[in-house]
DNA sequence: TATAAAATTAAAATCATTTTAAATTTGTAA
DNA sequence: TTACAAATTTAAAATGATTTTAATTTTATA
């Protein structure tokens, strides 16, 4: 389910998490920009904004929404951890040229014969390569 | 396909890579271990036998390996890299509770329609939760 | 208004990884 | 065998994302 952008005060206190207006504009970015972005890009969008903000404030209050299960991370690529507001299960595929994420749909019901005894709280799919963008761009 | 621990030398001269020791038995260790290493799980397992042995050397080796498709990195969890020399497509299951790592099988075939004029070249599953002896251990 | 709890902050610490530049080893041609 | 160039390995320093710490500010409420 996606967080529309006209309640996300109300969505906070829905999830017991008091609406300060840091956590407000941090779930609203994520929600609106839809891009994954890394804490330095949503440190660096909103601090124009918001001038006492700080990348410490970014980094619990995204901890602070994983907790709650408000956001997740993705980790498609070590040294650069990015962050989803959709909860949903759903692939992201990496672009190696540009860069970019995206989202696609992808049936992860399916149950694996190897783990039926196990306890299974969190699936992610990764894919990488080249964006269509990019590969018409290299023609 | 399985690099089996007989031929590591002759391996390696397929795919071009010089054997020297530390390559020989930095590969051993990821095909006959098969826990899906960290870099300091590697040096440390190592450099008893290898007392000249470097963390550098660990990483060099890691991406050449990479580099050459022998080995593959799995970031199921920022802050700790993993390698695995299976390259074939499979899953790979975090214990919450142990740490381990368990392989399983999966398709990974089907074609995704909104990637359809992507260029895929890599394709990660990474499920978390609670293992099996794990869930045992609790009761 | 006073006060305690919660939220935010800057600064320092941590730690995995990369970079750099030097030292060592290896292969090969003379 | 010897000498030299290339490849490999190395230690040390640099980098950079994240976490920790401790102090400050803000908020809610009695």
């Amino acid at each position: 389910m996606r967080i529309s952008i006209d309640n996300i005060s109300e969505f906070l206190l829905s999830k017991h998490i008091k609406p300060s207006y840091a956590r407000i504009r941090i779930l609203e970015y994520l929600v609106v920009k839809d891009s994954h972005p890394t804490v330095e890009e949503i440190y660096s969008a909103l601090v124009g904004e918001i001038p006492t903000l700080s990348k410490t404030t970014v980094y619990n209050t995204l901890k602070l929404f994983m907790e709650a299960d408000i956001a997740r991370i993705i980790t498609i690529e070590e040294n650069e951890a990015r962050y989803d507001a959709d909860i949903d299960s759903h692939g992201h595929f990496k672009c190696n040229e540009c860069g970019r994420i995206y989202d696609f749909h992808i049936d992860m019901q399916k149950e694996i014969e190897e783990l039926k005894a196990f306890k299974i709280s969190e699936k992610s799919v990764y894919y990488k390569g080249i964006c269509h963008e990019c590969l018409s761009n290299k023609n």
